[in-house]
DNA sequence: ATTTTATATAAGTGAATAATAATATAGTTA
DNA sequence: TAACTATATTATTATTCACTTATATAAAAT
């Protein structure tokens, strides 16, 4: 209530968007690097991080480093509005699931982070 | 959490839009015609009525003919993320005060609706 | 040092959309 | 009936934006 019309609307069109908001609801459930969320997602590495940098430019994620890759989680300390989107969502903690154990099942290259 | 991805991100689209979001936000303190909504948000009858006829079809607003007016109020059974965007935002009930005791002073035109 | 891998940035393209101007519809009033 | 008012619809335009391809950066492995 206290933040501007104007930064709601940023928030409201940051996650108006099917990649993104797939994107804060897998966050939601485990913080995960680029590679991770563009195999799920399925749409391009750029396309992947152009739309993390918007978000972390809003606060909506914050980043961490770790060699090559970037891990990706949500920031606590967003726009209180994003709380509310994500828990009015369906979860993706399956579709993480899924995904996490076929990774696990194919002799990972990397450790397994987390 | 029972409705799909899709219809939240469709919801959220239309949340997004400042002019919509105003709108929404009108209509949360007061049944409003679109000649209200015209001059309380400064942008042409087509554009409110175009934005009008989008989230009526999404059920986020319902309408009311009385003559050659046409009311529009929120309707109560949108989806619940509605609710908690509009709680999250500042609220308008101070600048339609305004506008309604301006709107009185001048002679009102038409019976004092609401 | 060279290659490979993970990610970021830049450039370009097509689609969606918010706004306006012009016109149509329909109810009201003279 | 004719003029007026409130709203809806249509057509048009300009802008935004999500995505891709191509390229750059940087860390790791060989």
């Amino acid at each position: 209530m206290e933040r501007s019309l104007e930064e709601m609307i940023e928030v409201l069109k940051l996650t108006a968007d099917k990649t993104r908001l797939t994107i804060l609801l897998l966050l939601q459930e485990k913080e995960l690097c680029v590679c991770d969320l563009v195999e799920m997602i399925g749409i391009s590495q750029p396309g992947i991080s152009q739309h993390l940098r918007k978000m972390k430019q809003a606060g909506l994620v914050q980043e961490r480093k770790q060699g090559t890759w970037m891990y990706y989680r949500l920031d606590e300390s967003a726009h209180p509005v994003v709380q509310a989107i994500l828990q009015h969502a369906p979860s993706l903690k399956e579709k993480l699931e899924v995904y996490e154990k076929q990774r696990n099942s194919m002799m990972c290259e990397r450790e397994n982070n987390g």
